[in-house]
DNA sequence: TGCCGACTACTGCATTGTGCAGTAGACTAT
DNA sequence: ATAGTCTACTGCACAATGCAGTAGTCGGCA
């Protein structure tokens, strides 16, 4: 059992739901919190039946059929174990900032443009979130139930989401003043923003 | 060729490496911004070999060998048209929001302690990188004349470090005011929060 | 009415990436 | 002399991804 068949158990906990379905709703509501490939979340239900903690049963719908994923009671009380478990640690992938830190074998445009790519998919999730908060002020949550759960989590994006945007724009101020991408090294406008970090502060306004 | 790959061969771009020295190198420099394990450091060099991206050749040191690689023309025409290629999107996983999400299956201990240890791990990493700035005054630095960038990426992290670190304090506020971890949905607190949200604003202060 | 395109509902396969165990030499302190 | 830590890897099982492929469903429109 990892990470990922867990947070398949967690929502076969709400209720049934077809592989499809599961597939989709992991997608939109995970994705943020534990991104999963579609193929994968294809194949954790039908490991969690193997292991007893579902069960599956099939829906014909005319000329076709659909998989019905249902959580068993030794698969709330592994659940439930699970909760008690310790976290991983976080983990972030951000090739952009991988561009950054060999920023110096590439032209200050290569970086520019690495930066303008990363403001673009968090500005994307950026609407996609703030929009759906506004959905949920109509009512629009699939578990009215749990609005409290999802709604402390998109603060946490959305804070997450800014402070990544501002510093973008603090990134591209310093890049401007960058005559070349290399050998810059420990300069007077470096060696201020090394001593400011190395108290624990910030350029960006806090 | 993966974005790993291309990760590998930025680092032998700097100094040819030995494979138990870009694993060290990597884990530390990288960890950040694209984590990957000791087991693939170890296998890229290889295949950058193979496509002649890299050679390699055994260094003795006594009784024992160690394998150096070093980047070859071809490598370096690789790693500069990788240069200006798109990104891929952001990717976190953050297994603490995932225990967020399904915290109505578990009682408010068990939300309480995922923060503690999200809190944990990311405290620890917030203190490594101020202590590695502090170094950097120093003249720490492996390759001086990359301070710039280094520091520019350390400003993102520590930002960050510092919003997580924010964003937990709210949240146990947050879940000192919840009897339990269900069925609250659009309480009056909650409501409030989600128009905050709707309106690209956040309750903590930026 | 027949066809197109988008969506539903998956599976197989090659490859990437991880975790862990195992091997073995070097170096350091007691 | 020996234990413990660090250096320096490799093999293997398994997790996870991306992509291609298959096939039914449904709405629109010409």
């Amino acid at each position: 059992m990892t990470t990922s068949s867990y947070a398949v158990l967690a929502l076969l906990d709400l209720r049934p739901w077809t592989g499809y379905e599961l597939t989709q709703q992991a997608q939109r509501s995970l994705r943020y919190a534990w991104p999963k490939s579609e193929r994968l979340l294809y194949s954790e239900p039908k490991k969690l039946v193997e292991r007893g903690y579902a069960i599956t049963y099939k829906e014909e719908t005319g000329n076709r059929s659909r998989n019905v994923y249902e959580i068993t009671r030794e698969g709330r009380e592994a659940l439930a174990e699970w909760t008690r478990t310790r976290t991983q640690p976080p983990r972030m992938e951000i090739e952009a900032l991988l561009r950054l830190l060999f920023a110096d074998q590439g032209s200050t445009e290569d970086l520019s443009r690495a930066l303008d790519e990363l403001e673009a998919d968090i500005g994307e999730h950026h609407r996609a979130i703030v929009e759906l908060m506004a959905s949920y002020l109509g009512g629009g949550h699939p578990f009215p139930q749990r609005t409290h759960l999802s709604v402390l989590f998109a603060t946490f994006q959305i804070d997450m989401f800014k402070v990544i945007e501002r510093w973008i724009d603090f990134a591209r101020e310093e890049i401007e003043e960058w005559p070349t991408t290399q050998d810059l090294g420990m300069n007077p406008r470096t060696e201020t923003l090394t001593r400011l970090l190395a108290n624990d502060q910030t350029p960006i306004s806090n």
